[in-house]
DNA sequence: TTTTTTTACGAAAACGTTTGCGGCGAGGCA
DNA sequence: TGCCTCGCCGCAAACGTTTTCGTAAAAAAA
């Protein structure tokens, strides 16, 4: 089963012409003639010559790859990022391999370490809920790996950086509730090593304190997966809704989060957003079709992954080291629907 | 911006060996004293040395990578199928590359011959809406090159295939309609020249075949993009609305579609079940907290891609050429919820 | 004409592996 | 002692490129 494509040897010979005439000839060098060149290109175009990247990732030490970490590919927020992942390096020729770190910081060396061995020119990043220690991509990056982080960064690593606003998502989130009229209202949000945990948990607390109210501990629930296991939600849900002094609205902090927390009200049989109110954040394309349509925090996931795609393709094909790094901070949309509505 | 890691030829130096011992050495060869090999997998160990992927690849052809084409990752079907090759496929050491057609046959084309270039040792593919003619995939597929269907597939290429059941599926999805008393039950499907658009069309005819109806063709309606272009699915659908004769329920064929038509439908402020049922196909997890709550057809998306990849695998290490290939059908489930409940 | 410059090409090394083959020393056998 | 075998290892070619350098012949300058 072997799968054999022409080479330039086989031109050259065809030409009889030597290997390293025909490679200049093909990329252009001035020091062959035009007639040769001409020759060379149209034989090529005529045979369907497609240079081998793996000859060419070899002899240049760049691969024209690279490599994409998240945790969930199966999740509205980054598929749509992995979206404009792929336009920008697509158009730029390079070809994206993404792994999934399922949340594990276990898997999240592994993918990071088979990238690095697979030669990829550079990472970006979205860290797994359970990492709390980001040696191992220091150490990458330290050895000369070009990365990005977007989403769930770290500060212990400098360089590029792409978030949404979640500080202001969530502050604005908070707000709305509260001019709804609601004032106990709870924050389900995931794991507190992240770092879109706390930015958001410091909107909502603000927009809290601008209230004039005081921020409950007891209302504030992190679920340590970020909803992928779905009991870690329940119990978190389920703490906040035993209280004696129950909550009348619930703003929950990421994608998984927001549409198991609707799930499992409805499975309760409460009633959004009459018995409670919720605000989520997600970047799920149904939202307007949930029951109740639900009020959400949506992040520009797809200019994010353009925009830490362009800046990783740029720190790779810079000349000289890069010192200067960026942190863009792009802008959520806060889209108001029905679960958030005041019911009097 | 030089990333450079340790050799073989670095650790043949520090012990004083050739390169091929090394080499052997690494690889368990016999012909390798058990001393020297120590020697050699512990100063490797200690060192961390890691075989060079791309200089592998050159040598022995083989790139340990497999390449999917599928039309959106942004679609719940299609990224839990990829989770499932992901998760096969790291488990044999492959890597995926993954590609989307955006249901443009063009882009097939294009992904297509850069997978091929790229060295991918096969294809996992999911053609596009608009595919009419795979000579570009034969072509590959006969000069040697792996590939399985999946989902979308086509008669043309003879190789390993996984689709679900697509026709019980739909047979399924139609009866239950007609169980609830629905008798004009209007069917907004895909592109004509998809595989899946036929099997499930063939499903619904049978079904109200069975039920000693006859199919009418105005209501079948077929959408070229399969629901990404969201004005040619309202467009579908207001043409089965406007009929003198309107449905009282729709049954749509995949995905996005069925997303979508919800939406229009509660823009348009019909209310379904009541004025009209609908009843998908889709592998949303959040089906249950639409409004209403959506009957559908789930595909086992995650064991498809998993068994897809189990084959191409196989398929890809096969010693000798392989003459006999599979189809292999899935099971779909009914999971019925209150789209399709008839209101009295 | 002779010398210098320019043009156009080829030889060969290199990227990091794998692998067939040849060699060398030691031990076994006659 | 001579021959063969066998265990262990190194040499070198190969995978398909890119790139440096050398060198003919042709063109320009003297």
């Amino acid at each position: 089963m072997k799968f054999e494509a022409i080479t330039i040897k086989d031109i050259a010979k065809a030409l009889g012409l030597s290997i390293s005439t025909v490679s200049k000839a093909l990329r252009g060098s001035h020091e062959i003639s035009q007639e040769t060149k001409k020759n060379v290109l149209d034989y090529a175009r005529a045979n369907n010559y497609k240079p081998n990247p793996i000859a060419q990732s070899l002899k240049r030490g760049r691969s024209k790859s690279i490599g994409v970490i998240v945790c969930n590919i199966d999740n509205n927020f980054f598929s749509q990022a992995i979206n404009g992942v792929e336009s920008v390096a697509r158009q730029k020729d390079y070809n994206v391999i993404i792994t999934q770190s399922r949340e594990s910081y276990e898997r999240e060396i592994a993918n990071s370490e088979h990238l690095s061995s697979r030669s990829v020119d550079g990472l970006i990043v979205s860290l797994s809920a359970e990492t709390r220690c980001v040696d191992h991509l220091a150490r990458l990056n330290a050895k000369g790996l070009p990365m990005v982080f977007f989403d769930r960064i770290t500060d212990e690593i400098d360089t590029h950086k792409v978030i949404a606003n979640n500080y202001r998502g969530a502050y604005e989130a908070t707000r709305h509730l509260l001019e709804q009229g609601f004032r106990r209202i709870a924050h389900i949000t995931s794991s507190r090593s992240l770092s879109i945990t706390l930015e958001r948990l410091e909107g909502y607390k603000a927009a809290l304190q601008d209230a004039g109210l005081q921020p409950d501990p007891a209302l504030i629930k992190f679920v340590q997966h970020g909803g992928m296991i779905q009991e870690e939600t329940s119990q978190a849900l389920s703490a906040v809704l035993e209280m004696d002094d129950r909550p009348d609205a619930v703003f929950t902090a990421s994608d998984r989060l927001s549409t198991t927390t609707l799930s499992l009200l409805r499975k309760m049989n409460i009633e959004v957003p009459r018995q409670i109110a919720l605000v989520g954040f997600t970047n799920s394309i149904s939202a307007d079709i949930f029951h109740p349509s639900l009020t959400c925090v949506v992040q520009p996931a797809l200019e994010m992954g353009q925009l830490a795609t362009d800046l990783l393709i740029q720190l790779i094909e810079s000349k000289r080291p890069v010192t200067q790094f960026q942190k863009k901070v792009l802008e959520t949309e806060l889209k108001i629907r029905n679960s958030s509505q005041r019911v009097r």
